[in-house]
DNA sequence: CATGAAACCATTCTGCA
DNA sequence: TGCAGAATGGTTTCATG
């Protein structure tokens, strides 16, 4: 592993185990190391290793949002009156917990929201009453997402 | 947990059992049940349960691309001549690796596409090269993330 | 990067409420 | 039906080469 001023590069073998564990974070390493050929502690010296350099951010749990009864997906685009009002509106939109990610975007919008909402009468309500009324908001632009078709990370 | 027939009721010791797996996927178990109060036992029942009712999808190790080199992000709107190459155009996004999300929506276009690239040229060397050549795709549109500032998963 | 020992954890089973 | 406790077998960590 070689660490440039920004840029990490990570070998072959790292990039076996990440690929594993991207797969099954709980998958245990004894298994990875059988797989490779090499011992479960040096894995984890590369992963502590990898945890430094901050390749790895963390891992987490994926739970079924449809099974809960979450069945649209939406992206909004956000119109704001001045970008210079991006922040608070962030900070609005941060406390409604069925947007899960907000990007401030070049192109039409300054902000980009992928939601998640019971359905769509759910989106609706979020839509007027706790999005379009955040100061500086001017309009938005709904794009629900009736399949979603690809769902992974990066490969390595 | 109740079952109904399609959607899943789960209960407070539930929620706080997958708000800690969540957040980090490998925290062993019997930790958890310490903060909790109860059984490591009884979680693992528990997560046997949730398993089998689909609420989990499973678990992942998240890798940072920003320090592997990847910085841009970008979403894509996609034109297509006709709806129903839909298909094939979804068979030709999930060659490229950079494809992380691939979304049938509503509104103007056909397909929304969230990818990642190492910088803006490789970027637009992924629309000319790849996208746009694939049969059916008239026309995209083009929104860079300048920075992400939201990313998160469901509440519970 | 490997080894081996020690500490720790996951998993299963049994009994109890 | 859900939980606790105990037993065992597997996993992780650490020291050392």
């Amino acid at each position: 592993m070689k660490i440039n001023s920004l840029q990490i590069e990570i070998d072959g073998i790292d990039k076996e185990i990440l690929r594993y564990l991207m797969e099954d974070a709980r998958k245990p390493i004894l298994q990875i190391a059988a797989k490779i050929g090499i011992s479960g502690a040096a894995i984890h010296q590369r992963l502590r290793k990898l945890e430094q350099a901050g390749v790895i951010a963390g891992s987490k749990f994926i739970v079924n949002t449809k099974v809960l009864g979450y069945s649209t997906m939406a992206f909004v685009g956000i119109y704001l009156e001045k970008a210079s009002s991006n922040f608070e509106a962030v900070k609005e939109l941060r406390k409604i917990p069925e947007v899960l990610e907000c990007h401030y975007t070049t192109g039409n919008w300054s902000i980009l929201i992928k939601m998640i909402c019971r359905d769509n009468e759910h989106l609706m309500q979020l839509l007027n009453k706790k999005i379009q009324p955040i100061n500086g908001v001017s309009r938005t632009e709904t794009f629900i997402s009736l399949e979603q078709q690809i769902e992974r990370q990066i490969q390595l």
